[in-house]
DNA sequence: TAGCTAAGTGACAACGTTGTCAGTTTCCCG
DNA sequence: CGGGAAACTGACAACGTTGTCACTTAGCTA
């Protein structure tokens, strides 16, 4: 910078000016714009955000950054943000709760200025003294524990009930469930959907149809043979997460069985299976531009209590019959 | 630092001692150490790269990060990485050139130590500069334009070579072969390998059988229809990329056909089509750390000439008949 | 114990910016 | 043409670290 002023017979608070597009003489102007092409000029960052405090960047922390649903929402919060002139990092914690805490602290210590977060599992008090410091945080997908902050939520139970009811309606009255883990939010929600619907159509819950969250494909498998054995087998099945639709999808196969099926989140070539797969899809759209609207505003001080925002689900009916078989 | 130094009743350049793990007399470690806990104290990354000119983070610039070998790629460079001490920070092109420039404007700026690139079709020279500054630079997937760096490739030609063999083993002659944009490296060496099986096989090659570049589901569709109204329309195909098969996969759906299918690049799901999808995979895995290594060699100082590292591909075969339906 | 080495510590400058504030120029009005 | 406001400019400190180098202390050897 120091260079270009003495290039541009200015000071180098003026090349500053420039940079920043603060008004400048129109002479000035030129004359810095011509050394700074001329001397490959670039502003650094690191520089700029340590004097001035703000690091004009945002921070996303998802866990599985392959999950349709996690990366749409990422690309959609980055083109929001990029409007309105911040940057994004994305970190991705893989589910585990030491690399949330990990990237945390690298947060942090890179000084964003604001921070969005798809929780894992476990509790986020340690985010606590940095909120009360003033750094913006918003949740999306699920609510933080031990932590007040504002969050954004899809509307889980719903739209579990409503796949629950969908197949209740084609007569089923045996229903496997592949469920999330039931230690957080989301699992809970989603399995009280689908209970919920049970209950109002006066189907009796059994615990020996939901399968909590087998971890592989032979898991999913086993699980789903064992509903099979059972003396009344389930004649449909709900996933309460793509992975888990993707795991059990395969158990199909090796069954050569293709019973009506739902999964909650919405996954790419869903509609490409035969048959092909009705989903409950969250709306990565609106919850990402929620999250980013929230966000935004605590950056500008807004300091009133935290606020939650919940959005709908869409049920995407792709055909294929939801008769029972038999 | 220097609040933790005055509780700690040291120098607040020992403090910094502390933070670097450089050596200092254990009971100063204890104190300053306790003094970091109480309050709190966060090392400012940006503040030390300032200084020291080094960030330990590096770049990778990729195009469209959803896809299957993309993905997996940042997954292995970001280990290799971590291992070593070094951050990651990921951004996706979405194939513009333009996104390219701006994100490694974005990259100097933040003076990162390394960058690895997947290029997007446009060329690089704008790089040079940086480059013979010394910043480190090493391309994967397709070679530079107008540049010269390390590279990492994988043995395309050979690969779609294999996989086109494979279909002329099944007895086909007519292979609709549905190409990347052929005004980029790996869309001319695939479609190389393509035609070389071709012509080992004394096939002749018929450019009404190659489509290229389809952008939608619906343009692969009517590139599908268009072959399949030839006098002698194919009897098996090719994909020269996942997004290409996952549209053509699409189309065979419209037209209720499941033809004999290879496609270069593996992606999800691919083993649960009816019939299962056999593929020509990358070794993400190899690559991934080809580059890392590369990389880290320029880091520390290597000026030896560039080297171009060759990567052989899998053929993964999935079953399903490849014998012509007639 | 003097003399030397090794280990540890501290003072201070420097990294490349932006904020502050005082100074200078320009422009407009009466 | 004088006066005052507005526009612009520049000197300098500060952001939170690390590099350099000189200094102090401890430990060892002769």
């Amino acid at each position: 910078m120091i260079d270009v002023a003495r290039e541009a017979g200015v000071a180098f608070k003026t090349v500053s000016r420039v940079v920043n597009g603060e008004p400048v003489r129109r002479e000035s102007l030129e004359r810095v714009d011509a050394a700074i092409a001329k001397l490959g000029y670039r502003r650094n960052i690191g520089a700029a955000s340590l004097r001035s405090g703000r690091s004009r960047t945002v921070g996303l922390l998802v866990y599985e950054i392959s999950e349709s649903f996690q990366l749409s929402l990422a690309q959609i919060v980055e083109a929001a943000l990029a409007e309105k002139g911040y940057r994004l990092v994305v970190a991705s914690t893989m589910g585990l709760g030491e690399r949330e805490a990990e990237f945390f602290e690298s947060f942090c210590a890179n000084n964003f200025d604001g921070l969005i977060v798809l929780p894992s599992t476990v509790e986020q008090s340690y985010m606590r003294p940095e909120l009360e410091a003033g750094v913006s945080i918003v949740f999306v997908d699920r609510p933080p524990k031990n932590l007040e902050t504002d969050v954004v939520l899809a509307e889980n139970r719903e739209g579990m009930r409503h796949a629950t009811e969908y197949l209740i309606a084609g007569g089923h009255r045996r229903i496997g469930f592949f469920s999330l883990k039931l230690d957080n939010y989301t699992g809970v929600e989603r399995h009280g959907g689908y209970r919920d619907a049970l209950d109002a159509a006066a189907v009796s819950y059994d615990e020996r149809l939901v399968s909590e969250w087998p971890e592989t494909r032979q898991q999913a498998l086993e699980a789903l043979d064992a509903m099979l054995a059972l003396p009344s087998p389930p004649t449909a099945f709900l996933s309460g997460a793509s992975p888990l639709a993707k795991r059990l999808l395969w158990a199909f196969r090796q069954r050569k069985i293709t019973p009506p099926f739902v999964s909650y989140d919405d996954f790419e070539l869903a509609d490409l299976f035969e048959p092909p797969v009705t989903v409950v899809s969250q709306d990565s759209r609106r919850m990402g531009l929620a999250a980013v609207d929230l966000l935004l505003q605590r950056m500008q001080g807004d300091t009133t209590p935290p606020r939650v925002v919940r959005i709908p689900t869409h049920f995407i009916e792709r055909g294929g019959s939801i008769m029972p078989e038999a």
